[in-house]
DNA sequence: TACCAGGTAAAAA
DNA sequence: TTTTTACATGGT
């Protein structure tokens, strides 16, 4: 039996922003650590001294947004705690992001123009930190994202930290030290195939013993010089850095070319539905110069919500 | 039942 | 050097 404890913390980010629907894309996510529901964003956070849940709703509007968020944990929640679960939540909704320079870079783009206005204030989320970006992108390869989600999900009530606040369990995405002591035959019954656990253990035991150091990949002048540094891991080809950096890092000039998904979409909406190499789509992505990535969620969001541009064949 | 799905490394040619 | 092939699971 434990006491729990609770806080409450006013976030405003920049404006534009559309809460509801840029946390849509956690909509059937894992109650015990991502998901969105019914206007609310729950989210386990990995804080100083330990974990905390949050629960995150709107109090604002898409032009003047503020959002309450309401922490619970083991542990008195005092304004350390809350500065630094509010900048975690800042981080994770990408919160401080400026979008009128995306929104001005793409305004003679026929088909984004049109998505930019009908998806204003969304803003692309990022993983808690680089190597979760990086382990959940070696496990989506190849596979299909619903088979990929379901190892995700394995893999996190397994081997993640837990916390049991309120009565219900939450769990945050292990840390480098706990799958650096997994075994392969551990990760195996999360789904993964005996490759993708020597890439996962490898890295994590790469990262514990201090050899590599994902979170200061930042510190690098470019997007490719990160890319150049990624590859250099077994495991690890174009594909999987351009996404670890998008979603890790929020670089939002990297740009996944090769994903199927995405040529699918440019094949449709900038190709007349014929179909697409990685490299075709690259050239394609250069006329949104340093925010590909970011229209690239646009483009997958909006075929998520079945927004439908006027001046393209998307449906 | 097959076949494909947000790739990558190793084997074969 | 370039081209196949194995891999794993969930949905259709």
């Amino acid at each position: 039996m434990s006491t729990n404890y609770h806080a409450n913390l006013t976030i405003r980010p920049r404006s534009p922003y559309d809460f509801d629907l840029s946390a849509s894309i956690f909509s059937g996510g894992e109650p015990s650590f991502s998901r969105y529901e019914s206007g609310r964003f729950s989210q386990a956070l990995r804080l100083r001294d330990g974990l905390a849940l949050s629960r995150v709703t709107s109090a604002g509007e898409v032009e003047k947004p503020v959002l309450k968020a309401r922490l619970s944990s083991n542990y008195p929640l005092e304004k350390k705690e809350k500065d630094e679960a509010g900048d975690k939540l800042s981080w994770i909704l990408n919160l401080d992001l400026d979008l009128q320079p995306f929104y001005n870079a793409v305004h003679e783009d026929p088909v984004l123009s049109d998505l930019t206005r009908d998806l204003r204030g969304l803003k692309s989320p990022r993983t808690p930190s680089v190597y979760e970006a990086l382990v959940d992108s070696i496990i989506e390869q190849q596979i299909s994202l619903g088979a990929a989600h379901a190892m995700q999900r394995r893999l996190v009530l397994k081997y993640g930290d837990q916390l049991e606040v309120g009565g219900l369990k939450i769990y945050a995405f292990p840390g480098p030290g706990r799958l650096a002591a997994a075994t392969p035959e551990g990760l195996r019954e999360c789904g993964l195939s005996w490759k993708k656990t020597e890439y996962v253990i490898t890295i994590s035991r790469a990262i514990h013993e201090g050899a590599l150091d994902l979170e200061s990949l930042s510190g690098l002048s470019g997007t490719d010089e990160m890319i150049g540094e990624l590859r250099k891991l077994r495991g690890v080809g174009t594909w999987t850095a351009e996404l670890t950096l998008l979603r890790g890092l929020g670089r939002l000039d990297a740009f996944p070319a090769d994903d199927l998904g995405i040529r699918r979409l440019i094949s449709r909406t900038y190709s007349g539905g014929r179909a697409i190499s990685g490299e075709e789509a690259r050239v394609i992505a250069e006329r949104w110069g340093n925010w590909k990535g970011l229209s690239a969620f646009y483009l997958i969001m909006a075929e998520k919500l079945q927004i439908t541009s006027s001046k393209s064949d998307l449906r």
